[in-house]
DNA sequence: GCTTATTCCTATAATTCCGATAGGATTTAT
DNA sequence: ATAAATCCTATCGGAATTATAGGAATAAGC
């Protein structure tokens, strides 16, 4: 499962990707999202590059790129980290498990990559420009 | 990704495969799993169908079922919940999220649809008889 | 300039989950 | 009896998640 936060996440950037700049109210509102935390979240995708805001009156958030060049693979990482099944599995993050014996001869790793891959195939190919579309996996 | 608990539990069903019954003691050497927690893992397991147990000394735990009818998908569902990426996108536990509006019209359900078939598929085709084998996926 | 609408910053809090440990009761083979 | 194993119940620290509160800084419009 993703966070709570990164379907947030999802949904705010696909707003602006369909209504263009929007303030954290407005997408509060339309998405039914909590105010606070959505401001805590637009910030961290801030720091990330997605979007960028302008403050005061008249103010809010814009896509920082191009709606079609942001996947919901790239959301996902920065929001809830690796898509893969375990740290050893990451090919974007990849990381030893803690307990693990040794690598090489790990019995569970073989899948997780191979769950890993599929789902990154699917969410490299989705984007914020057209969601609902099946992505071209190749 | 999936918890330290459903690893291990991958880990010690595999070891099962391979060498037979064993004892938690056993097992919990070889795979590296502290003892303690391993007891209540296999318990959870058994609960789920997955193992039987003799009690008393030459005691231990075995297979309830082949190995080749036990998959990666099976072992998660059971120590992780559904494999979707979000309740809404799961198919055998469906659940709401607590804060959508609409299903039908969700932005990001139709993509975590995808994603959610494309592991399953991996995992559904993984079993604990072969971990290491490329799942044939159909 | 004043007001208002906005982002930005810092701090805190409630709750839940995760990963594990402790201690002993019960069962069974030898 | 003894030893080796599962079973049972209880507890626990720490981290993560999901927020909320309160106000400072900024900018537009009148």
């Amino acid at each position: 499962m993703i966070s709570q936060k990164s379907r947030y996440a999802l949904r705010a950037l696909i707003h602006l990707a369909r209504h263009g700049d929007a303030s954290i109210a407005t997408i509060a509102e339309h998405e039914n999202i909590p105010r606070k935390y959505l401001e805590a979240i637009m910030a961290e995708l801030k720091l990330h590059g997605f979007v960028t805001s302008r403050r005061g009156k008249s103010g809010g958030y814009t896509l920082a790129r191009p709606a079609s060049a942001i996947s919901f693979a790239d959301v996902l990482r920065a929001t809830d980290g690796p898509l893969a099944l375990a740290p050893c599995a990451s090919r974007t993050a990849y990381r030893r498990c803690e307990d693990c014996v040794d690598v090489e001869t790990c019995s569970i790793r073989h899948a997780l990559i191979a769950a890993r891959d599929a789902t990154a195939a699917v969410l490299e190919a989705t984007f914020l420009s057209d969601p609902e579309a099946d992505a071209e996996v190749t």
